[in-house]
DNA sequence: TCCTCAAATGAACTTTGTGTTGATTAATGA
DNA sequence: TCATTAATCAACACAAAGTTCATTTGAGGA
């Protein structure tokens, strides 16, 4: 297992690999996948793999993680102020727009590890990510824990889950909708009761 | 693969290797099972395995199918009307506690299924369950299409997702709300905005 | 340009798990 | 008690995993 990323011959085969597991992953899901189809996908020969990766496990963890940076990366621009201002409800908050863009940008990723072919562990990494990048920022804005309606970590698990569900459906329907309009329903459904997102009330 | 289940050895052994399934998956997640682990766990010889089941996937989806027949069971006593009558928001909609009293009883099998090491393809099932069972229902009541906040297959994708999200915690922090508890919240969040579920506005 | 070091290759090998078979032992229930 | 059949045990062929090592290829420095 190589660690030096410099050698231009290393950053091509673990690219290869890593794009090889993607498409391998759309065809059949992860798990029917052996590291002898990687590495004919890829062109490359077995022993190469086990030069940088342990198992088809391994591979799948570094790619996760670079995922995962993404996300990161977008997540900083985040400014639950923002949100509270925000009020309109005919545009949607930008940074959701920027989320499913990047999505979008990597739909053989998302639509196989968050569908029902997918590693359940991911989802839960997501929604971590969610509840720390997100939810947790907008909560330091409320304090008064007594006689809410619902408890807040509950409340919590319902919308990242929520939300989690909504990601989900727009990849498994093949991104018809755009990010914008996506996002324009969260937006909606935040501000309204399901009831009335409905159209039933009010 | 025998299909008389009155011998109480195959009763016996069909159970212990279910058992052994449900522990092994909660330690290392089903993919990395090996028929040898099962039958070892359960204390049989591994040919014994294949008198039963074709493979471990055969087994698991055995075992689904038991938990899946359960809850259809219970979704027989569901009636939309009942659910569009019930207005109080101090007592939570009966079916729902029988649900989770349901959830309950099989915790083991729930709590792996629908966690971090289960198995992504039950929770589709179980999203299609109340999509079919529940949602559907309740869609024959409104029919008005027409310049609604949100299309009403992504407010179903969200509710479905959220009310799976419900579950998922309260297994995951053990259980210690009761059915009823639970219910309750989901009475309340559905009849009120996230915001003011937080209790942040009216 | 040539030379060196490391990456990639190819082939052989061991190990591990799968699924099957046939003979043997042991439990069931009539 | 006895016939039936579940469970065990050992052996088998097979597929993929993971390792090893000699050889070839290619990148980068002198």
């Amino acid at each position: 297992m190589s660690e030096n990323t410099n050698d231009p011959r290393i950053v091509r085969t673990m690219h290869m690999l890593r794009e090889a597991l993607l498409e391998l992953m759309e065809e059949q899901g992860f798990e029917r996948i052996t590291v002898k189809d990687i590495t004919s996908k890829a062109g490359l020969n077995r022993g190469t793999f086990y030069l940088h990766y342990a198992d088809k496990y391994d591979l799948l963890e570094k790619t996760t993680e670079d995922m995962m940076q993404g996300l990161r990366q977008i997540a900083q621009t985040f400014d639950p102020l923002d949100l509270v201002l925000h009020e309109s409800p005919d545009t949607p908050f930008p940074f959701t727009v920027r989320l499913f863009e990047y999505f979008g940008k990597h739909v053989r990723f998302f639509s196989v590890m968050l569908g029902p072919k997918g590693d359940p562990a991911f989802s839960s990494k997501f929604q971590e990510f969610m509840r720390v990048h997100l939810l947790d920022k907008f909560n330091e804005f409320h304090h008064s824990e007594d006689h809410v309606p619902v408890p807040w970590d509950y409340l919590t698990a319902y919308l990242i889950s929520a939300h989690l569900g909504i990601v989900q459906y727009w990849l498994e329907q093949g991104c018809k909708h755009t990010p914008w309009d996506i996002a324009l329903m969260f937006t909606r459904m935040t501000q309204l009761s399901p009831i009335q997102s409905a159209g039933l009330k009010k």
